[in-house]
DNA sequence: CGAGTACTTGAGTGGAGTCAAGAGTGGTGG
DNA sequence: CCACCACTCTTGACTCCACTCAAGTACTCG
């Protein structure tokens, strides 16, 4: 009935002794190559990650093989803090990643660091309430549109007016990160591409963005109650 | 196209002259009836809130009118606390409501404060990556199974094995939370209460889940990965 | 008790899913 | 360097679940 997700990565690829190796307080800096597992649902969730550098997925898999990516995670964003004893989702590398690591009761460390962590908690769930709207209320072409722009508002090169924006996963990844097939989202990004509103860069990851404007009219926006 | 969503409730109805009601470091406690306005999208988010007792529903509005219900809070819960320094969402009270109101700046109150804040985003974080579950990869029947859990799990008069569940919002609202139609909405639970999964109580707001396992079946787990 | 709102049910449609086949891309080893 | 293989991506044809439109019934509250 629905699609097979490829089954998480195993678990013997994970960071191999990178979390027994030691250091007190500050973070534990290392690096994962491209798809690694940084922690599974049902670890423990003792620690909690920065992203330094590359990008991360978090996801959830249901019994039946249904994936779903409930967040992506890019450089200054944490990832692995709950309030369980265990991880209730996935998390797996992107591209080679620099991470680090942080005892979950270093929490109490500074009210700085904490400050931040409060920042970035509201900032992640602020980022879940707009995924929300997508996967509620939006299209597939909306959502395809709402996905590159956010994408290409952290992450492009911008050359004479024109952005071009690097997609670091797959068209699976994003599919299931946008509650579509991966059909569907070929079939909107060649029809987006047949239009004019992108067009492709070197290799089918790379999107350019001709006219800004244009794609966010065709993504849809959020009306304003002042 | 889409069915417009009633327009958010007008600023006048919201809690009048409550936030001026002074007071220095303690929350402001104070209630508000059926259908006001907690805050707009656009409002200054210097005041965030936690439910003491009743429920509210977040949600955003497309420029079409289209709607989201992202969240829903109940008593223990915080909401209107973001990273900007204006709220995103709009909230609403959907049965008279005991809230207390806190200045953002508070935040560096206590310790014990901070951590009970960070747990709270932690929880709402966790809920909305099962949210995103439910939006992006369930059908319409698991979706409302999971919502009917979800509310059974918090707040049900359990009587002789038998648990009543008391749904504090329309079936629009269901409708709007869940990404489906409120006619969906009807029928599947006409469905569902047409093989015995549920049965209703008094009135059409009263589900009766005789048997949670069964309805736990209906709407689709998790898988575990230790 | 009556008016307005919330809910239910039916019939028909369409957007995205499913199934299937083929083209492009990248990594590996002879 | 290029041939091969595996994987990713694209495109087409058909299907189906949830949406739309529409009509009618049940609450709720003044």
């Amino acid at each position: 009935m629905f699609e097979q997700a490829s089954a998480p990565i195993d678990s013997s690829r994970r960071h191999p002794g990178f979390a027994q190796a030691a250091i007190g307080e500050l973070g534990i800096r290392f690096k994962l190559p491209k798809n690694r597992a940084v922690f599974r649902a049902g670890d423990d969730a003792d620690r909690f990650f920065e992203i330094v550098s590359g990008a991360v997925m978090i996801y959830r898999i249901l019994d039946d093989g249904r994936r779903q990516v409930v967040e992506f995670a890019f450089p200054g964003a944490i990832c692995g803090m709950t309030a369980g004893e265990q991880h209730e989702s996935c998390c797996d590398t992107l591209m080679p990643t620099v991470l680090r690591s942080f005892k979950r009761n270093e929490l109490g460390r500074s009210d700085a660091f904490r400050m931040r962590i409060v920042k970035q908690l509201e900032a992640q769930l602020s980022a879940m309430h707009d995924h929300a709207v997508s996967l509620g209320c939006k299209t597939a072409e909306e959502r395809v549109c709402t996905f590159i722009l956010r994408l290409s508002a952290l992450e492009c090169d911008v050359a004479h007016g024109v952005k071009q924006v690097s997609l670091p996963m797959s068209r699976k990844v994003i599919a299931d990160y946008l509650g579509l097939t991966l059909e569907t989202v070929c079939r909107t990004i060649a029809d987006l591409a047949r239009r004019g509103v992108v067009t492709f860069g070197e290799g089918k990851r790379h999107i350019v963005v001709p006219d800004v404007e244009r794609l966010g009219g065709t993504a849809c926006s959020e009306a304003q109650y002042a």
